[in-house]
DNA sequence: AAAAAAC
């Protein structure tokens, strides 16, 4: 297969090119060290630059950063958000955002170093990189190395947006609630969107918008917050970063203080990044996916993007930081870390992106993303734009997009190519045992163009199921929570360019990772939550493209026995009479009652695509979810619903008197 | 019960 842009050797070679850092240690020592993905080729400069050439950028991004005046910013555009008209089509005539012209060191350092032929000891410049001056955004000069290490050449395997069945967009429900939604878009054009970012659009081959970018792209535009029910697989990446660039792009640097402009950079009295852009992902995989997708759409521009997330040294992160840093993606809990070490302040975000909400709450991040975005000086729901993006809609979301948006847009989104028709379900019965043969079978008569995803639920597993691959002369890999991030993300890597083309992976691998190319995904063992279930499947039969997901199901899986039935018959897939038995088994006990318990679509909504509903315009009746019964009472056992738990379909306003909460099955004993 | 995530 093509390896494309992936270097066998790649590491070492790039570990060799960070020579310019030699004085950080990276190859003084015996033992190198780490350099993650996102810092190798950074900037991507001449030849064996490497990292560390956007060093005099830095400087600029420092000053215009100290957050300007409360005061001032209630007379600039961005304040204003009740006044949603103004902000449409692209009003303000593309000045700064506060019609002061920006910071001049960003524009004098362009003529500072172009005429400097001697860059031996300089910081290097980038040409490249764009800058903003007086209201113009000076794009960088073109770089054919550049743009194939970021776009890929068009036959790569691992960079494939092709096969996308585009008449198949046209199929997928949408739903989009609110006041005065915005019109959706139907191609990628100037206007709306910013003609830099169209070029860019166009050098990744992005040909079609898809649906949730029909709709997110006016309504950025438009200044309004969004509430998104969207996997993966449905342009969601694209959807948040494509306005957002539009309009960083469109409208230049953040205001930034007129004393604080004169400070020399870097040698301030502080060093802290002042990013207009924050995007929160729940893993590091997932944050270093939407980063790299980043670097596309801000190739040539003034946007510096950085990405931060745990496990990974800091030292290179804080570097990365000081050299500019206007849109940052970002794991929690590495985030807070850096709040707390004053290296990033939330004073300047304008525009706020969660993504996989549901997921970063499950994981936990709740108290950690209210203090950046509540306690940490970030603007207020009036002076910035929130996109929040979630698979599911349960009720611990309601309370996160009532805290944290404002008369949002509701867009329910199905994926491209729905579940049914891409992704081919097999459910074989196989007990514990038997499971590493029938897995050998498996992989042996299978194609060999492809990649094959395997899940399991531990850890241990994990290990001990890739070394017996190993071991049949199957190259695989995994990836887990308890390996290195080093190990994680050259797994992934690996794994992506098809050099390791089976992978053995846990949850951490279950959502949001968007990899081309994936044939087969392997449950071999399935999750208790059919959602997860879901998200697996999720990996292959992307961007149109045809999957098979096959599962190993015994007795032990009984629990998720009835969903999984209601599951494939949703999605037209046939179900193994063992199956449909079982299931019914279950049913039988206690009543199934659908989902209940914690959180997740109503089963009614998958089928369609959907990943939920707009809560508030539901009225109490009974919702179309089968969560029927009465007003707001405690539930049977006198208990009101917990605020984590699973619940929708019922206003969150009705918080004075709770609804019921449905409890699952097994809860009733 | 396990997984994920900051040091």
């Amino acid at each position: 297969m093509s390896n494309g842009t992936y270097n066998p050797n790649g590491l070492e070679q790039q570990f060799a090119g960070m020579g310019i850092n030699n004085n950080d240690g990276y190859s003084g020592e015996g033992r190198s060290r780490y350099v993650p993905p996102h810092l190798r080729n950074s900037g991507g400069g001449g030849g064996g630059g490497g990292g560390g050439n956007n060093r005099s950028y830095g400087r600029s991004t420092e000053s215009w950063g100290d957050a300007a005046p409360r005061a001032n910013r209630s007379n600039d555009s961005w304040s204003t958000r009740s006044d949603y008209g103004n902000r449409s089509g692209g009003g303000g005539g593309g000045g700064s955002w506060d019609g002061r012209p920006t910071w001049k060191e960003r524009g004098s350092y362009g003529g500072k170093y172009r005429r400097d032929g001697d860059q031996s000891y300089a910081p290097r410049r980038d040409e490249n990189q764009g800058y903003w001056k007086d209201g113009v955004h000076h794009v960088g000069n073109r770089n054919p190395r550049l743009e194939r290490e970021l776009f890929g050449a068009a036959e790569d395997v691992d960079r494939q947006h092709t096969g996308i069945n585009f008449e198949k967009y046209d199929d997928i429900p949408v739903e989009a609630s609110g006041n005065e939604v915005p019109d959706a878009i139907t191609s990628f054009t100037s206007p709306p969107l910013d003609a830099h970012l169209l070029s860019n659009i166009e050098l990744a081959r992005y040909t079609t918008p898809t649906p949730v970018q029909k709709y997110s792209i006016p309504i950025v535009a438009a200044g309004r917050d969004l509430m998104a029910c969207a996997q993966t697989g449905s342009g969601k990446t694209g959807g948040f970063l494509f306005p957002l660039f539009s309009e960083l792009f469109s409208k230049g640097p953040a205001p930034q203080e007129e004393e604080n402009s004169s400070v020399p950079p870097g040698y301030g009295r502080s060093r802290k990044a002042y990013p207009t852009v924050l995007i929160l992902a729940p893993t590091r995989e997932l944050v270093s996916q939407i980063y790299a997708e980043g670097k596309k759409f801000g190739y040539r521009s003034w946007v510096k993007s950085c990405v931060v997330y745990g496990g990974a040294d800091i030292g290179s992160q804080l570097r990365q930081i000081e050299r500019g840093c206007d849109l940052l993606v970002a794991t929690p809990g590495r985030l807070v870390d850096l709040i707390e070490r004053a290296r990033i302040s939330m004073e300047q975000v304008r525009y706020l992106v969660l993504d996989e909400a549901d997921r970063m709450l499950d994981m936990g991040f709740e108290p950690q993303i209210r203090r950046i975005v509540e306690q940490e000086g970030m603007p207020g729901v009036n002076d910035r734009t929130t996109l929040m993006f979630s698979a599911t809609f349960p009720r611990d979301i309601q309370h996160l997009a009532r805290d944290f948006l404002q008369d949002y847009i509701f867009l329910s989104v199905g994926r491209v190519g729905s579940t049914s028709e891409n992704i081919t379900q097999k459910i074989e019965y196989v007990e514990d045992e038997d499971k590493r043969s029938v897995l050998l079978d498996i992989l042996h008569s299978s194609d060999i163009t492809g990649l094959t995803l395997i899940f399991v639920e531990t850890k241990r597993m994990a290990d001990s199921l890739s070394d017996f691959l190993l071991g049949h002369n199957f190259p695989a890999t995994s990836i887990h929570g308890d390996r290195t991030q080093r190990e994680r993300e050259r797994a992934l890597e690996y794994f992506r360019s098809g050099r390791t083309p089976i992978m053995v992976a846990t949850a951490v691998a279950a959502r949001g990772l968007d990899i081309a190319n994936v044939a087969h995904v392997i449950s071999y063992d399935l999750p208790t939550d059919v959602d997860d279930y879901v998200h697996r499947i999720g990996r292959t039969g992307r961007a149109g493209n045809t999957g098979t997901a096959t599962a190993f199901f015994n007795r032990g899986n009984k629990g998720i026995a009835g969903e999984l039935a209601d599951l494939l018959k949703e999605a037209n897939q046939e179900i193994p009479q063992f199956l449909e038995s079982i299931a019914r088994e279950g049913r039988s006990f206690g009543g199934y009652s659908g989902r209940g318990g914690r959180g997740g679509r109503g089963r009614g909504g998958r089928g369609a695509g959907f990943g939920g509903r707009d809560y508030r315009f539901q009225s109490q009746e009974p919702s179309s979810r089968g969560f029927g019964g009465g007003g707001a009472a405690p539930d049977a056992f006198g208990a009101y619903p917990p605020l984590g738990g699973g619940y929708q379909g019922r206003p969150a306003a009705a918080a004075a008197a709770p609804p019921i909460q449905y409890q699952n099955k097994t809860s009733w004993f």
